[in-house]
DNA sequence: CATGAATGAGAATTCATTCAT
DNA sequence: CATGAATGAATTCTCATTCAT
């Protein structure tokens, strides 16, 4: 077996079992076992739990970040809507694919250890960040509701995330295709048909 | 000092501790050098230390629920505007009330381990399957779109953990009342205002 | 047992073992096997092995550093010489009272680790400098020989720790008293009783 | 490469990891990397690390050994003082041609093991009786004082150790030959101008 | 012979929980 | 009841040595 065969044997053990345990609970024990190497093994590829662990999510977000694509409203060849929708495409592809990765970062990559968290919130910053920027865009070209686009960029976050974790970590069971458009339509339309309260308004200081 | 103050004073403390450092990271000697009593002491009031992180979120969950009251579209004092973002604004307040308790359960409480994660899981459920519901008779009434009611009410959960999330764990200083109205607004109207792109559409069984 | 009862009881299974098996091969278990109590207990009292090594060996030199008193050629009551075997004898009697403390410091104290190598060196240098101020002194009152004071410090170190490093490591039983007069006598008057060659001197550069 | 070579390369890098490092915290790994071989390859030429360790101590000790030469009186080409000074001049020249040994065989040689301890233990006794017949000898002759001729023996030992520790480990630099006139001198007169005190004299037996 | 990846025994340390006072 | 010292199971990580290529 070559080198990098291991290592990457390694790596799709401990995400098994990380996902399976969550950080805490999973043992470098399980971890060997899983793989089928002895406990030294795992230390000539990776510096410690963490280390292998780190590399796990730091993979993954790497690739999430790389399939975030700037909305380009002056495309001849894709629609606005269209390239939306392929970046939410990408994104829960991406995540449906790999389960074990995804479960690990939405249910156990946080609270491991302060300096991590600080990474994950990086990360989530990032998206945030250019979320925001493309919401910003729109809004100067009539296709982004006016309003606060660091708050339409957490909450479509925090839509992308429940859901996947509902679909991988409660099993809930729906096609890709299905989630996707529901994504879409729900950014594009939201749900409730009423107006806003009066009361409420009165209610403001 | 009495029985139930003593126990009171830990499990306040156990909540700061929990708060600032994660389950895993909170030693029992933090938890009891914070709250001033011996060490033993603690046992003496609970089991161990998952029981008091248990009951730390358990009695906030059950605050949670407690609050989430269903809409009645036939009220006559109250229009289901008026009903939702009630809803809305009780749960805001409670979680953000109570920011250490809200940070325990949107960052620590999964993952402990696998039985906490059912309870949490079936918290979760609880809230979605009553937030359903009332989608459901919205929708019966028209005030709520035509759709997968299961699926917005997994998304308003994701729109409001993460916006919590944002406010508690990374700081994201606002009022109250604005984040109740985002809600509000973000469920009632998305943000998007595009048609959902021909290819989509096509590949719709 | 009171808490310094345990500590002390500890300290000396401790130096046993250390005495008995050097640094290395000492371990935390022999340690606590030795002093009847659990291997968490030790951790109560030390923070790690390295430290009651430490404190072991800073007892000792403290003590050490403690019973060399600094000659004072004016004292009518005691003579120089009495004075000078005086030092002599309360340092081997402090060696030799607790021996298996001498073996660390003279076989296992070295090379324990760099800090603690410096520590060491530092002991032996205020010793040194204790020394060879004395001698100084002595030389000026015309009781020293003429010559480098602070090579003769060394080699006065020289020998008393090779010969009690003789008697505790190798066995070689000789009465405390015999000991310093030995020494003493070494001193005043060396050895040899040969006139410096003369080829030495041709030798010269 | 040869193969004695390569066995050779082996122990200079071995003597200069162990040199630096002292015997537990020296690992395999830096010697193999320090002499440009494989790991394995170490352990075709020396059955451990131990024995590697013994073989530079070993070869060191015999050559030693092989430099004390016996003082013959009644030599007519050389003077007893410069056959003393000279077997001085020749170990402690050697001592000082391969610091890094001498450091290994002061600091580090001993508590390695208790089977390598006796080892150097017996090197040591080896030296002393040669000294001690020697310094008979020399009483016979009346060139040497009359006293414990094995107390002189480890006295002499304890003042060239101690010197030599002083020039290697700490740095202290003196001319080769200043340090062999020194000891010479020593061992010639002592240092101290002092008579005995008389309260010694009357506590002796 | 040389290589260097793999091995696994062994040691230190932590910390939730117990229990004698 | 309260205390806090004692416990020891559990886990991580190291590194000398082996062995297949």
């Amino acid at each position: 077996m070559e080198k990098s065969e291991r290592r990457q044997k390694l790596l799709i053990h401990a995400r098994d079992v990380f996902a399976k345990r969550g950080y805490h609970a999973a043992k470098v024990e399980d971890i060997v076992t899983a793989a089928g190497v002895a406990r030294g093994t795992f230390y000539l590829y990776f510096a410690d739990k963490r280390a292998i662990f780190e590399e796990i999510v730091d993979r993954f977000i790497a690739k999430l970040a790389m399939n975030i694509v700037r909305v380009d409203p002056y495309d001849q060849a894709r629609s606005v809507a269209d390239q939306v929708s392929e970046n939410i495409r990408r994104i829960v592809s991406i995540l449906l694919e790999d389960r074990a990765t995804t479960k690990i970062l939405l249910a156990d990559a946080l609270g491991v250890d302060p300096a991590f968290d600080r990474r994950l919130h990086s990360f989530y910053d990032e998206v945030g960040k250019l979320l925001e920027q493309s919401l910003r865009d729109g809004q100067e070209l009539g296709i982004v509701e006016i309003g606060d686009a660091a708050m339409y960029a957490i909450m479509t976050l925090g839509v992308v995330k429940e859901l996947l974790y509902q679909v991988i970590l409660r099993g809930w069971d729906h096609p890709e295709e299905t989630i996707v458009e529901e994504i879409f339509t729900f950014l594009r339309r939201g749900y409730l048909r009423v107006e806003p309260s009066k009361s409420r308004a009165q209610k403001r200081r």
